[in-house]
DNA sequence: TACATTACTGACCGGTCAGTCAGTAATGTA
DNA sequence: TACATTACTGACTGACCGGTCAGTAATGTA
């Protein structure tokens, strides 16, 4: 055993970063485990500090928690909202354009996680989840509302339950989100190609809203 | 204070019942809090025995998770197999029957509860979520390709990518069922009527269908 | 080089909870 | 009624983990 080797990297002093990093590494865990399930210690150690350095810039383990959902919420949420605003053709494109950009703008990333979390977690933490649904939820389902409206009003897409459908359509991208950090890698299932499920739903969707 | 109120009422011995209260209550509060942040004093409580009695009945916390699991499996599965041998009537009844039948007899009840359950705790327990895979999900994809396939050997249906499909239709669904005990209860949303939200999926369904 | 500031550390504390077991009382048997 | 069996209880224990804080070392300043 030699005392040398592995020895621990050289402190650094990294005031900007350190939030971020550790948010980042509380999604991850968070996901994985589960909010009760995961050590603050772990997620210290995946960001590179120490557990004393997390409590200087975070409360407590729910302040944690709660940052890691706020921060969640920030991005892609305007560039719906503009892709909608500016696009010039079809319906059936915009939709597209919505979903399978929410796929690869955030199923796919690390942020992929947050919908699972918010479903794991959400009865213990209701105030979280009410935060989630107004700034989350909601602004997605009327992005979606808005685009279906768009294709009735044109005769693109006939007359459905707008307010329903919005749900039922994004249910099966959710769910390929869900699943990824779920049952998925218990089991090998590399059949499960994103591309192709979305194809296929995107497929059956379309047929289904033409008049 | 009086000595006399609600005195705890006189001990049973009921040795048959005991294991079903307890994966009764068992699922309740795991499906609740998830299965970390569960006490199993509360367990206990809720099934009206002490923390010791569950030990009598189960070795282990994860044991009772397991039992849960493996309890909430067994109903249903065969209805809808006797479903699809013997349905008579269009493909497209047969599928709403088993999706309908899935969400009254399942969805609907206690039992309900155990997707959100397998979703939040698959990725702790990867034994028990290999066996909920083969034993619930597999056949339960099973069912729906066959009607599937059925639909289109008939030509009530056009040709689909069934392996994906079933999962685009079943994904509704079960998000409607993982809603119920995760964010649904946070907010009163009394405008999420299942039956029109079912209504609403199927309609695009069929129509999506439709050669 | 000496000193001040502060980001960072990790040993420690106290509460919580899974799991245990000696004791209690309900039920069966004579 | 006396005795045996066993379902059931709840106080207890030890490990674990969220949260604290006195101390350390990196960085800035002169």
């Amino acid at each position: 055993m030699s005392l040398c080797d592995s020895a621990d990297p050289p402190r650094r002093r990294r005031k900007e970063a350190r939030p971020q990093e550790l948010t980042a590494a509380a999604l991850e865990l968070f996901t994985e485990r589960g909010f009760a399930a995961t050590r603050l210690e772990d997620i210290a150690a995946r960001a590179g500090v120490s557990k004393g350095t997390l409590y200087l810039y975070f409360d407590s383990k729910e302040a944690l928690f709660e940052a890691v959902i706020r921060e969640g919420i920030i991005p892609a949420m305007n560039e719906g909202r503009t892709m909608l605003e500016e696009h010039q053709g079809s319906a059936s494109e915009l939709l597209r354009c919505l979903l399978l950009g929410w796929w690869e703008l955030l199923g796919e990333s690390p942020l992929g996680g947050v919908p699972k979390l918010m479903v794991s977690e959400a009865g213990n933490f209701p105030k979280v989840a009410a935060f989630y649904r107004e700034n989350v939820i909601d602004p997605g389902r009327a992005l979606l509302r808005e685009a279906l409206q768009r294709g009735m009003d044109q005769g693109e897409f006939r007359p459905v339950d707008v307010g329903m459908a919005v749900d039922v359509i994004f249910a099966p991208i959710l769910m390929l989100a869900v699943w990824r950090y779920s049952i998925g890698p218990c089991c090998a299932e590399e059949e499960r190609d994103p591309v192709r499920f979305l194809d296929t739903h995107f497929d059956l969707l379309i047929k289904g809203l033409r008049p």
